[in-house]
Parts: structure tokens; C-alpha cells; sequence
DNA sequence: CACACCCCTGTGATTGTATAACGTAACTGC
DNA sequence: GCAGTTACGTTATACAATCACAGGGGTGTG
């Protein structure tokens, strides 16, 4: 539970995060899900689920993992749409916005949404070694900070929350390394 | 009451995030003690406390907000240290690196830490009009992830924690302008 | 003392992230 | 068709961060 996002794909440690290998990987089927549901909601709320955005939200669900904005700029270009920065940002900007992708503030880097329509305040694992990053629910934090925001008459309205440190199987690999 | 930064300061909130005014402030007193305080600290600990290194956390002790790289860079330049970006960055990473200043992810920015010496994991109140930060203790969010790392085998190292919202100075003022 | 070594500092150049500003095209309702 | 609104395309630029390389000033050893 809780996680649902890349961990499982967690490369060598020492490797760049790339696509990693999603040659056979069976990604088809939940990112047509994925954008089904998102058509369907956008749909429901009267939102304007252009090409781009479509694009954008495509991309960010078969890449599976944290991408730069440029990154995908480069791919929405490869699929025929604008080469400029606004057209990333605010494809971007029109996701996050509406749930249905997070901004990873730690890595300057944007990730398709793990529980898309659920109404939340996530939380983020994220891998100091692969950039590996796994959404969580983080509402309870609210009741740790909560409390001091009450007490100041601070206003929350929303809440980043993102854990560095390392995932299982980089752990694994750096262990073995250790011992070697 | 966990606060102790900015706030108090909360300019109007159209205006720019400017150092507002610490004209006749008393800062003086504050500054020099933690300044002594992380002095000490370094040759308790063997780190080399550079004029470089001193004047930087001068600095961001004296401006009392979250600063930009490059806001730094400026004042370090003003004070005769060199005008390149990594001159700023090195002395932000030590200073980071050992508790002295942290970053605050959201607005790329930094700012002197408001408990030196104490071990702690910081939190984060931001004002999304004024840009003013608060400093309180999160440790109590560790067991809303903890609980989500230790069932997926994530090993937490640092967590960032940042609530976006409206500081009391600002709503006050929205309210007024609402009302009007 | 000479030497190598390491850490810190300085500089130039480059990459990456994000937004401002402006005009245009497309969809909506009348 | 026309006006209002929203999204898109393009140019340019501000801001954030890193790379690569050149000196300088300690310290420890021979």
C-alpha cells in the first residue's frame, strides 16, 4: 500500500536515471486507464483535455518516473507540438493543477499521479541514488504542523512533503558493495 | 510557539518580497551571538569557518528571510568575495551541510537556520504572498512516513517539509481588501 | 627548505529551470 | 459574423545550478 509508483524498476545505483527499460513492459494498459480516467473526469468537471495535455499526461504515465520539464518538452516535441518552454509549463502547470501530475519540488522534476481523482496531499520517498520516487498519503502532517500553524494563525492551504533517503533496492545493492 | 523568523515583518502584500525595512532593527545582538554560537560550533567540530563561509551566514543572519543564490551572491560580491555563482554555492552547501542555513526546496532559496546547534529536522511555513518563512520542528511527521517507509523498506535519511499558505499579517489584509 | 598534497577560493562558460510579454488561433455564446 | 474567453506559438530573458580549470595557502613529510 501507499506506494504504487517506480521503486520496483530501481536500476544500478551508479547508472543515470533513465527510462531504465520499458521495452516490454506492460505500461499499455494502465496509462490507457489512467487517460481514460482523466478524459472522464476532466469531462465530468468541464475542464479541456487538449492534445497537449493529453500528450503531456501520456508521457509522464509510460515514463513512470520523476522527468524535467525540459525533458518532457523534448518528447512533446518529438510528437509534433511547440519546441519552447511554455509549452511544457503549461501543460505542466494544467496537470498539477488539477491533480492529475505532482511537481517533485527536491528534484525540480514533475511524476504522473498515483491516485488520480482522490482528493489528497501526497507525500513523496524519494531515492537519493536512482531518483526512484513513490507516492504516500501525508495527511496526518498536517496534525504536526497543524498545531504550530494554529498557534501562529498561519493559514495552511497546502503541504510538500518529500523524504530523502534510499529505497530497498538500492539499499540492497550498496549493502552488498559495503561488503564486498 | 515554534515561529521566531520572518513574519513579523509582513510587508503589503502586493508589494515585492524586499527586506521591507530592518533599518533601525536590533538584529545586531541576535547576529553576533549566532555567529559566536557557530564559530564555536566549527572548532568544536574541526570545520574551517572561512571569512567566505562567515560573511554568508552573515549575511543571511542579518536579512533574516529566504534569499536566492543570487541575492547572496550579490551581498558577498558588495563585500569584496568573488562575483560567480559557485562562490555563493559553496559557501550555501557548507553552511547547509552543518546545520547553520537550509534550503527552502520551494522557493529555491535560503535561509539562516532559527535553532543552531540543536539536532533537528525543520519545517516550514511559507506565505505565498509575502514569501515570509517560519521555522518549527517536524519531527513528529516522521511517523506518518515512517510507518509508509518501513512497510515499502525505504530507509528515510532528511525529510522536507513545507506548508505553503497565508501568514497572518497577509490574510488580515486580504480580508480587509475583500471587505471593501 | 623543498616538496607534494589537500582544501578553499576565484573565474569563465554552460546547462537547466521558469516566467514575462506579446500576438494569434480556436472554441463558446449571442 | 462578432465579442469574450481560453489555449497555443514564439521570442526573449531572468533565475538556479553545475562543470571545468587555474591559482593560493595551509600542513605534513622527507
Amino acid at each position: 500500500m501507499t506506494s504504487g509508483t517506480s521503486q520496483g524498476s530501481a536500476p544500478v545505483p551508479g547508472s543515470l536515471p533513465e527510462p531504465v527499460g520499458f521495452d516490454a513492459h506492460d505500461h499499455g494498459a494502465c496509462v490507457a486507464t489512467a487517460l481514460a480516467a482523466a478524459e472522464e473526469l476532466c469531462t465530468a468537471e468541464g475542464l479541456r483535455f487538449t492534445p497537449v495535455r493529453r500528450a503531456a499526461l501520456e508521457i509522464l504515465l509510460h515514463e513512470h518516473r520523476a522527468m524535467g520539464a525540459y525533458d518532457l518538452l523534448e518528447r512533446l516535441h518529438a510528437k509534433g507540438f511547440g519546441a519552447q518552454p511554455p509549452v511544457a509549463y503549461r501543460a505542466l502547470d494544467f496537470l498539477v493543477a488539477h491533480g492529475f501530475a505532482h511537481k517533485i519540488e527536491r528534484l525540480n522534476a514533475f511524476i504522473a499521479c498515483a491516485h488520480p481523482g482522490a482528493a489528497h496531499s501526497p507525500a513523496f520517498l524519494i531515492c537519493r541514488l536512482c531518483d526512484a520516487v513513490a507516492e504516500a498519503q501525508s495527511a496526518p502532517a498536517r496534525g504536526a504542523l497543524g498545531e504550530a500553524a494554529r498557534a501562529t494563525g498561519f493559514r495552511i492551504e497546502r503541504t510538500v512533503v518529500e523524504a530523502l533517503g534510499v529505497c530497498p533496492a538500492c539499499a540492497e545493492t550498496a549493502d552488498a558493495e559495503a561488503g564486498a
